[in-house]
RNA sequence: GCGCCUGUAGCUCAGUCGGACAGAGCAACGGACUUCUAAUCCGUCGGUCGCAGGUUCGAAUCCUGCCAGGCGCGCCA
């Protein structure tokens, strides 16, 4: 249901008939807001459209909104009473049959309840993770893949066509870095006194790369000391990392639709490509023996080095190539999630957007750290030194539903506390088990119904005016609202504010499930309460689903 | 030094991009299982929204200046 939308036109309709009639004075329709307001004393919706106009109307806001409020064209059954009040709210109140209307529409509508068509079917590409192939997903990552999953999850629900993406570094001198931490691990693990260097990968995972080489290679995987050999062995290792990158991302409940390789930039000569068109508008000049961007122009500090004295082009040059495909492969929004060390380089790339026109579909997306506790202690993450946890140690050790609900339960601008002993408890301090737990009670109630044979409840034949109770008013407006509460979480790419609208439709259904039963001996009040359980169990598994989260059957 | 993010209850965090007396969970304390699952529920306690100014009908939210924490300031990726 879409109240706030319903009001809005209603309200509108009811400006444009006062301006009609000289009762509102307006050149053009003022932008206002309908909430949901906090006392309940206030209404099921507020409106400040008189506080906005009263200024331009040079009359009071109390005034000005008796006014509005008296050119409503309320239809019967909808609203109970429109009141004036506080500084000049026009609070709306609905009347209860309308909210039991919702029921009918979640039974029709079934799991695709809380989709929209907002996004008019655009095409929107979400890359995240794009982890370099030198090493196995941290935590950090995991924040990065649940909030891109959940975030892609979202804007397919609100109507966009959604690709995920997953960008490889996979060229440049980490690769050649790569190549020479395996070959140092070869030699070790054939004898070999190795003085590891320092500027080199140091986790132990690269000693079981060097195992598997070793294996495949036998004896003549010695003397691998030829700098010419290097740019080889990176990529074997890569490969072999990027393999156990994949693994993770499937257990964690990722997968992308597409692996876009920095090497394939260059095979395919875009990135030429891209420097011959920011070359025809001006924006590139030689200085100094290198190729400069002129990025300053659009907002960046300094101009910024695409290719090198030497020859090379920079990490940067590949990312406006790679920009440009995007462009090229005619998204109509461009979502980009990144880590939030990387956030210096926001200015750059976004000047780059802008010389190339694309600007106003490219939005980055900031994703702040992750500090790791346990006990509330931090734990030590230096990635040098090799101590880290990967996010493949907390997927043992946590599971996948509570990593990703803790996750998701954070403002992606917002540095955030994991604590792995929180994490792992199954019990109150670990909201995912209270959500999951609302979903499973429900599926409970109905085994039980089954049981004894009590059909499951329809819609359309079902006296909803049962459901008379003040608690499940409170249900039925939080289903009610859900779809917009997507809707919103969507336009803002705010995946968090599902997790908490499921915590407190979990927590109504908690608080109803011990006030009432369900299963009584009062056959039509049992239907209608379990065409609400029902309800609320197919809200709480689309929810669930949007954060990639399983909504069990059992517990 | 400059830039970005953050600062809300003892702890972890929301606060619908300016709205009506500031919200939740946990912790603490006190209660509730003969029930469709107690991984639950009910109640109590708890806040100068970092500090100081400003903008206006109205500020946790916007602006300015401080303070504190995190991150970043390469012809690295």
């Amino acid at each position: 249901m879409y109240v706030k939308k319903y009001l809005r036109d209603l309200i509108s309709a009811g400006l444009e008939r006062g301006r009609e009639q000289g009762r509102l004075l307006f050149t053009e329709l003022p932008a206002f807001e309908i909430e949901v307001p906090k006392q309940a004393e206030h209404g099921d919706y507020a409106c400040n459209v008189a506080m906005v106009m009263a200024s331009q109307m040079k009359r009071p806001p109390r005034q000005v909104a008796e006014i509005i409020a008296a050119g409503l064209v309320t239809p019967a059954g909808v609203l109970k009473k429109v009141e004036i009040a506080g500084p000049g709210f026009i609070n709306f109140f609905m009347e209860e049959a309308y909210w039991r209307r919702v029921l009918g529409e979640i039974q029709e509508s079934g799991r695709s309840y809380g989709n929209s068509d907002m996004g008019g079917g655009q095409r929107v590409q979400v890359e995240f993770v794009s982890a370099n192939p030198t090493g196995p997903l941290h935590i950090g990552h995991g924040r990065g893949a649940a909030f891109g999953d959940a975030l892609a999850n979202l804007l397919a629900a609100a109507g966009y066509r959604v690709e995920r993406e997953y960008y490889i570094n996979d060229v440049g001198t980490q690769i050649l870095t790569l190549g020479r931490s395996l070959a140092f691990r070869v030699r070790e693990l054939l004898g070999e006194r190795i003085d590891f260097p320092e500027d080199c990968y140091q986790g132990d995972y690269m000693k079981e790369v060097a195992a598997t080489y070793v294996k495949q290679h036998g004896a003549e995987a010695g003397g691998l000391t030829e700098e010419a050999g290097m740019a080889e062995l990176g990529r074997y290792a890569a490969e072999l990392i990027m393999a156990g990158i994949r693994k993770d991302l499937e257990d964690f409940g990722v997968f992308f639709d597409s692996w876009f390789s920095e090497a394939e930039l260059y095979r395919q000569g875009l990135v030429e490509q891209s420097f011959a068109s920011l070359r025809e508008s001006g924006h590139l000049y030689e200085a100094e023996g290198a190729l400069w961007f002129r990025s300053s122009l659009f907002g960046d500090e300094k101009d910024r080095v695409v290719r090198r004295q030497n020859g090379a082009t920079t990490y940067f040059a590949s990312d406006i190539a790679y920009h440009l495909h995007k462009y090229k492969r005619g998204y109509d929004l461009l979502v980009d999630l990144w880590g939030a060390d990387h956030h210096g380089y926001v200015p750059r790339l976004m000047a780059a957007a802008q010389a190339l026109s694309l600007k106003a579909r490219l939005h980055i997306i900031l994703v702040q750290l992750v500090s790791l506790l346990r006990h509330g202690v931090p734990v030590a993450m230096t990635t040098r030194g090799g101590t880290f946890v990967t996010l493949r140690e907390v997927l043992d050790e946590v599971g996948k539903d509570a990593a990703r609900f803790i996750f998701l339960s954070r403002r992606p601008d917002a540095q955030l506390e994991f604590d792995l002993e929180v994490a792992k408890q199954q019990n109150a301090e670990n909201p995912v088990y209270y959500v999951q737990y609302a979903h499973a009670r429900m599926a409970s109630v109905f085994r039980q119904a089954d049981s004894q044979g009590i059909p499951r409840p329809q819609a359309a034949a079902t006296e909803l005016s049962r459901l008379s109770l003040p608690e499940e008013t409170e249900l039925l407006k939080l289903l009610a609202n859900y779809p917009e509460v997507v809707e919103g979480a969507a336009r803002q790419l705010e995946p968090h504010r599902i997790t908490y609208f499921l915590t407190e439709l979990a927590g109504q259904l908690h608080s109803y499930y011990y006030q009432h039963r369900f299963i009584s001996e009062d056959a039509e009040l049992t239907q209608a309460r379990l065409l609400l359980g029902e309800g609320v169990k197919t809200v709480l598994a689309h929810g669930l689903g949007i954060l990639g989260v399983e909504a069990p059957e059992r517990m």
